[in-house]
DNA sequence: AAGTGGTCTAGACCACTTG
DNA sequence: AAGTGGTCTAGACCACTTT
């Protein structure tokens, strides 16, 4: 099991900062050396990180830490999809910013012990210029020292790309449970819905390495002219 | 790419029945030699069809062709599962059984092209006692040769069990677009709902080998207690 | 004890990118 | 031309299952 100790070695070094988003790893060889192990094993574990996008090959050029921008928001985490016509980026407009307590239901998602504080985000998300999402986002306070409404807003990244470029937290991966429900009035104003409408509800819970929860997202989808895509296939 | 071309002959050899499901592949050593390739090759791909879940390894046994069982459905092909229960298998109840012509949708779903002959079967899915799931499900009679409603209902298997073992289409992956509406006259009268409710629709193609569609299948779904899981990770 | 897959090694050669 | 990752080889040794 020596590809898991570099694996985790390899982990350690995103988590720290010491290999950052974007930035070349040294190639394999010099891997090898440094881990006192062969190459077939550095690359063992390298195949892995870069099947869970961590990181990025690129023949002839070098293997890079993976970034959390937009191309790899869309294709990894964003499912919502014009019914007839190409993906397209959301764009995101901030409805709320708080701070405040986490409930039980938020302090479960997130692995939290009592009353931890918490940072509440509610945003707008349009498609074709139509608000065809709202998000309700939950995260940890103390995961994100020192967050707040300025810098979040001044962003020049995706969501995901300010957790991983501004506080070291990189989202791996997420679980999401997706129903039906009869749209609620404060739903039903933000994305200019009538007052009975079906909408999708899709409860998220986005986590880190090791799977340590993070991130936790319901959004209300008005589906009349989208679709939420999955994919069955290895689920590993 | 000598790994490719084995894992095609592999995959042509479970096609053809020469390797059935659930019988072992010879190890490791005499596909080598078969192939004209080293273990590692052969492992190589044999580690993407175990990906896949085409194939099973189990260390110091062997290596079988993967059965479409209830285990595999349950973990691979159905995400429905209860809100606050561990997740169960669901019973099946045929409703409806026809042969007719494919409509242009089917017949773009699947591949088709003029109006072929299609099976069209529809059955009612109960989990704990009620009736939560109305699935449409459509395949093209020239795929299942010989299909009829007493072999089709005799089966001792799942439904995707069934195809693999009675004419050797195994479903390997799944696409589904998932949306939320308001339940249809028909739907309501067989889930026992009320009229107007809002219930998930998913629509999903299954596909065989080379992602050549086998299955087109409409499931409308009573999510007041359940959900669709969904894992994002990975995601070739 | 014999047979299976699981891990690791050391090295060769190929394909691609960059200067 | 030099440096990177991609493929393939041949073999050693380990872990697990079965007889």
């Amino acid at each position: 099991m020596l590809y898991r100790q570099v694996k985790r070695q390899l982990i350690n070094d995103i988590q720290s900062g010491f290999a950052a988003p974007g930035a070349a790893l040294p190639n394999e060889k010099d891997l090898a050396q440094r881990f006192q192990v062969s190459v077939g094993t550095i690359r063992r574990a390298v195949d892995e990180l870069v099947a869970e996008h961590v990181l990025l090959r690129q023949q002839g050029r070098g293997t890079f830490v993976g970034k959390l921008d937009r191309e790899r928001f869309m294709f990894q985490f964003f499912k919502i999809v014009p019914r007839d016509r190409p993906s397209e980026f959301p764009e995101v407009r901030l409805h709320k910013f708080a701070k405040s307590r986490a409930t039980q239901m938020e302090a479960q998602a997130l692995g939290l012990h009592g009353n931890q504080w918490v940072f509440r985000i509610e945003n707008v998300l349009h498609l074709q210029g139509q608000p065809v999402i709202h998000d309700r986002i939950t995260i940890a306070a103390a995961m994100f020292p020192g967050l707040n409404q300025a810098s979040f807003t001044a962003r020049t990244t995706t969501i995901y790309g300010h957790y991983q470029a501004a506080f070291g937290v990189t989202i791996v991966e997420a679980d999401e449970r997706v129903r039906a429900e009869l749209v609620l009035p404060d739903s039903a104003q933000l994305l200019n819905l009538a007052m009975p409408s079906p909408v999708l509800r899709i409860d998220r819970v986005a986590h880190t390495f090791d799977r340590k929860p993070a991130e936790f997202r319901t959004s209300i989808v008005d589906t009349r002219n989208f679709d939420y895509v999955s994919r069955m296939r290895e689920m590993t």
